[in-house]
DNA sequence: CTTGTGATGTTATAACATAACGATAAACAC
DNA sequence: GTGTTTATCGTTATGTTATAACATCACAAG
């Protein structure tokens, strides 16, 4: 938890690469609040309803910045005082997904908080295997290039799965 | 299976679109036998065994172009004759993964037959909603974009998952 | 022949995911 | 407000994917 607002350096640029700053110390506090704040206006214009369980899943997932599997995040629920079975994990998980607050990270079949529900759109995601941290993009240059390569061979792509594992800034730097 | 061997069309081009040929109708038998002696020789090269059953589960993946999921694979090992447990299939599959010879496929938890075990790195895979045929592309162009962004934020790429999902030429034409 | 290594056999279980169905509660029309 | 509709939830059971752990076998190098 850093002193400063780091956040706002962020907005001068272009929204693309907020993602980041997940690799960097960030006022945690505020980046959940704001997420979650997006979350409730999109779940009221959607008519959806970001219920008891679901809101306690997406809090985890924002709080931790990490993919966590369903039976984690399963856990989470029962301590937190419900006798959840596996359904209701997969049922908050699946709204939150539909509803652009959450993605699946399927290398790890775990799930992270979307970091900007807003302007979220196939997205890429950079997942750090030695925190765990997942970053996600939304660069539009990270568009194209299945794209190009499907259409010279006529393919119609629907969906796209971009995930990179590697080393992120802050676990590169203290090894 | 087509009476010309059209795979030979390809030979003047870059070998790294090799894949999408799957989509096309082509010479089977000679795809399958042209992977399979790559393998022997990269398993005689790597001083790896090619031994019974990993040779069943590549013949099996060579057969089908498709994703297969490890208990299917299970099933036609037992089918012919063998009574396999689940180590078994899962053990030939990583031995195909690790000497290029397979990939699994995250988005489907499956597993097909490498296109080109000789070029084989950083693969793209497209993979067909109606007749779940995957090709399998190295095309340069779709290596980079993850990378940049990664060096923009200085994220150190070790893996890279690029799956897409869609409609094939084929399935496309005859819907 | 014995010892090291890689491969296999086998049991058990972990980890991830969903089908199905009845009970509840919120939203809406009237 | 009452009744109808629809979304959500609780619960049981089961399906699917994957691996830990350990015993055994096969074969080649010393």
């Amino acid at each position: 938890m850093s002193t400063e607002k780091e956040t706002n350096k962020l907005a001068a640029g272009s929204s693309e690469q907020r993602g980041d700053q997940i690799f960097q110390p960030h006022d945690h506090a505020m980046c959940i609040a704001q997420t979650v704040a997006a979350a409730e206006e999109r779940c009221h214009l959607e008519r959806s309803r970001l219920t008891e369980t679901r809101r306690k899943v997406l809090d985890l997932l924002l709080e931790e910045h990490r993919p966590l599997g369903a039976y984690a995040i399963l856990e989470h629920l029962r301590s937190s005082g419900q006798k959840a079975q596996p359904p209701v994990a997969y049922r908050a998980l699946d709204f939150l997904i539909e509803n652009g607050l959450a993605h699946r990270i399927e290398s790890r079949n775990a799930y992270v908080a979307c970091s900007d529900p807003t302007g979220c759109s196939a997205p890429s995601f950079f997942i750090c295997q030695q925190c765990d941290r997942v970053a996600e993009t939304h660069s539009p240059e990270a568009l194209s290039p299945l794209q190009s390569v499907a259409e010279e061979m006529g393919f119609i792509v629907e969906s796209e799965l971009r995930e990179a594992s590697g080393t992120c800034p802050t676990c590169h730097q203290a090894p």
